[in-house]
DNA sequence: CTCCTGTCCTGCCGGC
DNA sequence: TGCCGGCAGGACAGGA
């Protein structure tokens, strides 16, 4: 589920909660996710406070006061939430691990595939991590631009959608985002990536910025400090223009839609695509 | 190097 | 109604 906007939706709604308090508490409800829980995770963290927060690629980085980080991916259906003081909690099914504040909050991480990550490293060895070193820029940085993007598709003969999807290109964007800005750039899914230069690369990194900014927003603004009544952080109704709409008219649409089935699905490396053919070439 | 496929795991939805 | 196949927003390994 999670994408770049998700995370750093989850990661501004943990940080005012977080930052300043110490882990009180740690409850490991199972041996691991997609990879095990760190060693001695529960002596590790229980005790330490908490710096600062932040996010790289789609992944949450936790600083904490000894110099070590936790670092938490959601995976594709990983949920925190936030259980203020005083409300009653009894653990959920899929609840894999909770911290517990010396605030009195706790921190609920849910994740029924398992998909998601849960892992420690040193602040220094950090962006030495296999996890981080091979990241590409971070779109909403100011290391992301037309020429850049162009330059890290040289000599990638697979579709652009793909590559978008490759965390080495840029980071951040997932299925839903790279559907979105191929749309807004009217870029075809299938059109391979190395012919993706000039004014058209600048087009699709101007869309990416403007389709994950946008999504941040929403989920700043319809949610009071990003958080739903029930403590759950993050989500929050997108309204998609292509992704999965299949069959439907796209954005101010002009065609007509019976004659030309509307917005079509693909599939692209084992991955649903979703595209005008009309405005996407 | 690049690219493609399969895999991890559970839940849900549509079709029969 | 129940069962089954297909699909789901990610990342990685392994092989061509």
């Amino acid at each position: 589920m999670p994408e770049l906007p998700e995370v750093e939706t989850v990661m501004r709604g943990l940080t005012p909660v977080m930052v300043g308090a110490t882990i009180k508490t740690v409850d490991q409800r199972r041996a691991d996710l997609r990879i095990p829980f760190p060693d001695n995770m529960k002596k590790r963290l229980e005790g330490r406070q908490v710096l600062s927060l932040n996010r790289r690629a789609k992944y949450m980085r936790i600083f904490l006061d000894d110099d070590n980080v936790l670092v938490i991916h959601l995976g594709m259906s990983g949920r925190m939430s936030i259980i203020d003081k005083g409300i009653r909690y009894s653990p959920q099914l899929h609840d894999h691990l909770i911290l517990t504040l010396d605030n009195g909050v706790r921190l609920v991480y849910n994740d029924p595939r398992r998909f998601g990550m849960v892992f420690m490293t040193s602040a220094a060895e950090l962006e030495h991590h296999r996890a981080f070193s091979h990241l590409g820029p971070e779109p909403l940085g100011n290391k992301f631009s037309g020429p850049i993007l162009e330059e890290r598709l040289k000599g990638k003969k697979t579709g652009i959608k793909q590559a978008l999807l490759d965390q080495r290109v840029v980071v951040g964007v997932g299925n839903i985002y790279a559907c979105e800005a191929l749309f807004q750039a009217g870029i075809n899914p299938a059109k391979q990536a190395y012919l993706v230069k000039g004014d058209k690369a600048e087009k699709l990194a101007a869309a990416i910025k403007d389709v994950l900014r946008r999504a941040i927003k929403a989920g700043g603004s319809t949610l009071k400090d990003y958080r739903h009544a029930d403590g759950e952080l993050g989500y929050f109704q997108h309204d998609f223009t292509v992704y999965g709409k299949e069959g439907e008219a796209c954005l101010n649409c002009d065609c007509n839609v019976i004659k030309s089935g509307g917005i079509k699905r693909l599939v692209q490396s084992g991955r649903s695509t979703f595209y005008c053919a009309r405005k996407q070439k």
